[in-house]
DNA sequence: CCTACCGATCGGTAGG
DNA sequence: CCTACCGATCGGTAGG
C-alpha cells in the first residue's frame, strides 16, 4: 500500500491515516484490526492504547468529512451570487473536498451504514442537511428563472451523484485537476451535453 | 425484511432472492450464512445442499446483472437513431434494469469488489465494455455535431454515475415511474438545468 | 433437511 | 509497546 508519511505525525494520526487507506481498499468490515496493525508493524492489541475501538475510527472519518463538506459551503452562502455562480461555487467546493481527501471520502460515502446508533442517525441527518443546501441553491435558481427543472429534489440527487463519483477515478497525478473537473461537471449539469 | 414470494419457486431460487435482499441491507461481508439461513427458517449447513458457497451467490448476481444491462442495449444498436435518441434509449434501458432489479443492482454496484479471481477481473472487464458502449453513443453524437463535450470519457462517467444512483431512492410504490425517471435524467444530462 | 463439529479469525482485555 | 488469551462468530464439512 502506498501512503506518504508526513514528517511530524503522532502514532494516533498515523493509525487513522493508514486505517483510511485500508478501509477504502478492502471495506470497513473486511478490514481487520490485525490487518491495520500489520501495516504499522505493531501487534493488534497495541492499537488500543491509541484508539478506543475500530468503530471510533469510522466515526471520526465520517463526521470529520461531513464537517469538511459543510465548511466549504460557508463562504458561498454569504456572497451575493447569481444562482448559476452559486451552484458553480458549490460544485467547485464539493469537488475540492473530494480530491483533497479521496480515500476518506470513499470511506465516508460507502461505509457510513456500519455506524452504530446514535451515530448512524446523526450521520444520516447531516447528510440530509447537506442535500438541503443544494436544494436551496437549485430552488433559488428556479425562482429567479435561471434554472428549469422538472423536480428540484431529483435534480439535486442527479447533481450530487455525479459529483460524488469523482472519488472513484480522480488521481493527483492525472492530467485533470480539481478545478477542471468541477468546471466540466458544471458545464454538463447546467448546460447539458447538447 | 419484506420480500414477496413468487408462487412456484425452488428452494435455490428462494435462497438467491433472500440473499440479495440481505446483501443489499447489510453488505456482503457483514451478511453471514447463519443470517441467511435464519431468514429461511433452516439451519446454516442446509444451505449447502443447494449452493456451493457464499461467493457463488455473489458471482451469480454480479454476472447475471451485467448480462441484463448488456441485453437492454441490444435492440438500440440495431436501429438508426439520431445520437440523441440513441442515448435516450440507452438511458431508458439502463433505468428500467435498475428499477426492475433494485436490490440485485445494489449488490452488483457495491459488492463486486469482493469477488475472488478470476471473477473479479472478468467482472471489471465487462463493466469497462459496458462503459465503452456509452462512450460510442456519446462519440457518435459529438461526431455528428449533436453533442458538445469537453471530454467524452468524462461525460460517460458523469452520465452513468447519475443513472446508477437511482437504485438508492427508487420505490415501486413511489409516484415517479421508471419512464419518468429516465426522461428527467435525459433532460438534465442532455439539456442541463438551465 | 438436521446435529455435531472443524480450524480460522474476529474485536478486544488483562496485565505487565 | 508486548504476550497471552477471551468468548463470539465465521464459512463450511462429515455423516446421516
Amino acid at each position: 500500500m502506498m501512503v506518504e508519511a508526513p514528517k511530524t505525525e503522532s502514532r494516533k494520526e498515523q493509525i487513522y491515516r493508514v486505517a483510511i487507506t485500508l478501509f477504502r481498499e478492502k471495506g470497513y468490515i473486511a478490514s481487520s484490526m490485525r490487518d491495520l496493525a500489520k501495516e504499522l508493524n505493531i501487534e493488534a492489541p497495541s492499537l488500543y492504547s491509541h484508539i478506543k475501538s475500530k468503530e471510533e475510527i469510522l466515526q471520526k472519518v465520517c463526521f470529520e468529512m461531513a464537517e469538511t463538506f459543510f465548511h466549504g459551503l460557508n463562504d458561498i452562502e454569504k456572497r451575493n451570487f447569481s444562482a448559476k455562480s452559486r451552484l458553480e461555487a458549490a460544485i467547485h467546493s464539493h469537488i475540492n473536498v473530494i480530491c483533497e481527501h479521496k480515500d476518506a471520502v470513499a470511506v465516508f460515502l460507502n461505509e457510513w451504514r456500519h455506524l452504530s446508533q446514535p451515530h448512524y442517525s446523526d450521520f444520516v441527518q447531516l447528510r440530509n442537511q447537506y442535500e438541503e443546501k443544494f436544494h436551496t441553491y437549485i430552488k433559488f435558481g428556479v425562482d429567479k428563472g435561471e434554472f428549469r427543472v422538472a423536480d428540484v429534489n431529483f435534480a439535486v440527487l442527479t447533481i450530487l451523484s455525479s459529483l460524488n463519483w469523482t472519488y472513484n477515478w480522480y488521481k493527483e497525478s492525472g492530467k485533470m485537476k480539481p478545478e477542471e473537473i468541477a468546471s466540466n461537471l458544471s458545464e454538463i449539469l447546467i448546460k447539458g451535453i447538447s
